[in-house]
DNA sequence: TCAATATGCCTCGCAAAGTGATGGCCGTCA
DNA sequence: TGACGGCCATCACTTTGCGAGGCATATTGA
């Protein structure tokens, strides 16, 4: 996958995956290779900073969880804003396709 | 729209422009200010690096063109290598909206 | 027992691409 | 003659992802 196109998507993806409840880091690594049957694996080096970014500007919250072996995840929550923003991306989302959709083509 | 998103989308825009037949740059950018409808403005310091570097590998070809009323016009025209290079970014488009929308849902 | 693996967080330097500004050249038209 | 539009192009800056690295602890297995 070309790493050029999925520039700009990671919130977007993020706010998506996080709409379902809460998550890791981790979690949210493993759960994108998972879905995508290993096309896609999140790295590590992007997705903390666009973690840490949401975050600054509150599109969503951060709380740690201590685990029963003793060990700390920390977990990242949607926010109010944050769902107001996803809803902007999914429109500018959708319209960028039809965008590109109409100079490459349709599917087929 | 959010200038994010478009990066990595250029060269598939750019050769599917010219898999139409041959244009020059500001063509190029009317071109796709006309049918965007204004959403999608090319801007040159894009446009022109994205065109320079097709060229260099070969998936475009240059030439200028005199105009009756004296002036140059550089046409580009897409070379049997770009067909074989935008066939296979279509598939890695199509591959990628797939995967977005399998995260993000449905476009509704 | 001790090493390898997996879980789990993070940061840093680099490369690639777009933006906005700027610059230059030349025709046309008021 | 001066403003505007066509037409090419480059440059500094920003943003984003990548790859590599670092740190720490639990589990597993040879």
């Amino acid at each position: 996958m070309d790493r050029e196109l999925l520039k700009g998507s990671t919130p977007l993806l993020l706010l998506s995956l996080l709409c379902e409840g809460p998550m890791y880091g981790y979690q949210i690594i493993e759960t994108v290779r998972q879905r995508t049957g290993g096309t896609y694996t999140l790295k590590e080096g992007a997705l903390y900073p666009a973690l840490h970014k949401l975050e600054a500007t509150e599109f969503i919250a951060s709380y740690w969880e201590t685990q029963e072996n003793g060990r700390e995840r920390r977990y990242y929550a949607i926010q109010p804003a944050g769902l107001a923003f996803l809803k902007a991306k999914k429109k500018e989302w959708n319209q960028f396709v039809d965008m590109v959709q109409a100079f490459v083509g349709p599917k087929a």
